[in-house]
DNA sequence: CAATTTGTTCAATAAAAAATGAACAAAAAA
DNA sequence: TTTTTTGTTCATTTTTTATTGAACAAATTG
């Protein structure tokens, strides 16, 4: 189907392209809904939900054109998950175009989506959390002894978060 | 000082009104980088952190003045907070204004929140599941037997989700 | 009563986040 | 070599989300 020039960013499950099946578009739907509790775009939700079902390795033009993704969005998507080790390439023998496959261990996954989350919003929280204990002590009577209170509510907070952290993972992990 | 007439969405920190001491800002800092992480409004962050940090109720107007809010993110930031649980109102004698302050029960409040989250998000996700599982049956050869495995995983991993929520709440209880 | 304060609602606007697609580069095929 | 395929990057556009402020209502004060 030589018939050149044109840029071949495929169309809706366009011209030689299986439109999406039942299951397909059920598993996507779950994935799409999890990904907006987490806060994280639909179009990864997409690409890693079509992977995750699909029974065997795609390439990105697939993800295009079953899921009427633009280019960019599918090879930054792509990147994303590899990035998160949501997703790995293969290699496959007679195609020179890289597919993709998910990775489906849940602690890993789980692991380093909740250390990239926290490592990038909570970063130095601590030592913010350090300095405000000495900063609290020069705030006047009345007001120094509900927050020296608050400062330490906020330190077992911190506490809290950090012994929970292994065993949601262990939990996860259970799932293989 | 009343002079009448304009309406007194009050500049920041503007007349009479306190700006945030140190402790305050660092506090807030906290909340607002907190609420980032969990997709939350700054401004419902910034709301919360004063309550929380301030060692007596404030009223709205406090609340508008010395975060530089307006009314209307106020009004919807506070009720937002006390659906959450995460703030209540206060009487304060001679003063007809509402006070509120913050409620800083952790155990509660991350139940609510996970509780508000995961519902609107995955209500019906058991019945999507199922409905899945019979939709399998339908694909052919090749395909049935990888998506019946993912659909177990899917289901796995559904059961130790449920299974982590309550253990995840008591960890957070014990914080008080 | 009229004037003022307190607060809500919601259409309009601004800000942030995500998706698009054109321009480009590298590798492979013809 | 030229052409085509495959893929990335990033400025622009679209979409989504959050904030604003004007209009309004209810309660309070004088």
């Amino acid at each position: 189907m030589s018939v050149g020039f044109q840029d071949k960013t495929v169309a809706p499950g366009g011209p030689g392209m299986a439109p999406l099946n039942p299951v397909e578009v059920e598993v996507i739907h779950l994935f799409v809904q999890f990904s907006r509790a987490l806060g994280q775009p639909r179009s990864v939700a997409e690409i890693y939900g079509l992977l995750f079902i699909s029974h065997r390795p795609l390439p990105m033009n697939e993800l295009i054109g079953r899921l009427e993704l633009s280019k960019g969005s599918a090879s930054q998507g792509l990147r994303y998950l590899q990035d998160l080790g949501a997703a790995r390439t293969v290699y496959v023998a007679g195609d020179r175009r890289t597919h993709y496959e998910a990775v489906a261990e849940l602690r890993n996954l789980a692991g380093r989506f909740l250390r990239q989350q926290i490592l990038t919003h909570f970063q130095d929280s601590g030592a913010r959390l350090a300095h405000i204990t000495t900063q609290v002590e020069k705030l006047p009577g009345e007001e120094r002894k509900h927050a020296i209170g608050r400062v330490k509510m906020l330190r077992s907070w911190e506490k809290n978060a950090k012994r929970m952290l292994p065993l949601v993972l262990r939990i996860l992990g259970n799932g293989r």
